[in-house]
DNA sequence: GAAGATTGAGCGCTCAATCTTG
DNA sequence: CAAGATTGAGCGCTCAATCTTC
């Protein structure tokens, strides 16, 4: 006998992770959703937010981890939503910043209290196991 | 003190899980792409050789849950890439069905090596924890 | 009308190429 | 030439609308 020994439906442990994170990030969307946001916007809002000033897209893409195009396309559809405006930077002609709009910092604050939600209902789901444990475990990898 | 008792850099399971799957999804399609695949284009083969015998594009679309447009598309790009064939169905002429090819069957087969070779990796990264605990806890979700 | 497949539009992501400004 | 932003093309996924066949 290998790696499982039957207590389940025998499916790799790789497999189960997989799911399982599709199954969060589910209800993620879907609480955000009520919202008008999704994980991505939401996040790009909390960074701006949390710069507490405006931020240049090329610094956006560098706090999300993520390539310039990426911020590009997202700001077209924020900037639709009307939760962020694009200025110009005066100091380099070059650059252009994005401005959270008051109904960007409402919709912020409402999908962090969403998405606190969740967190905390994952958090309870996983309280009658070893937290620290999974933590560690998750994090070896 | 709430539900973190300090012992890591204290971001919450929910992150720490969808950290864990993005990097083992990664790694999967790191190894795929070797060999001129996706995980989405070896699920489809996969289908088709466990099948085996040719299904029809809504047949696969059930097999993957997945919404039949998605089938349609990514049949485009495995007729392309040689891999499957779309063929009509006598039977009944609205049905499409799809037919691996020589090549498809040989993808399939390296590509599901590579991939166990991940998932072997990291059920041996998970092996220094409890396991059984961390497989209970994932499906609770 | 219902089922099978496709198309068009959109989200979120990538890369390569382009254009402007420094 | 570098850096900032954009565009175009593509992957993988969704939904709504369409067209053919049953």
């Amino acid at each position: 006998m290998n790696q499982s020994d039957g207590h389940a439906s025998d499916v790799d442990l790789t497999f189960t992770l997989l799911v399982a994170a599709q199954k969060v990030q589910d209800r993620i969307e879907a609480a955000l959703d009520e919202h008008g946001l999704s994980l991505a916007k939401l996040n790009v809002l909390k960074a701006l937010v949390g710069a507490e000033k405006p931020l240049s897209l090329s610094e956006v893409a560098s706090r999300l981890a993520c390539v310039r195009s990426n911020v590009t396309q997202m700001m077209d559809r924020l900037e639709a939503d009307g939760l962020v405006r694009r200025q110009h930077d005066p100091a380099d002609r070059r650059s252009i910043v994005a401005v959270i709009t008051n109904d960007g910092r409402e919709r912020e604050a409402a999908g962090s209290r969403a998405l606190e939600a969740v967190q905390a209902s994952v958090t309870e789901s996983l309280a009658s196991f070893d937290s620290a444990h999974i933590d560690q475990a998750l994090r070896s990898l």
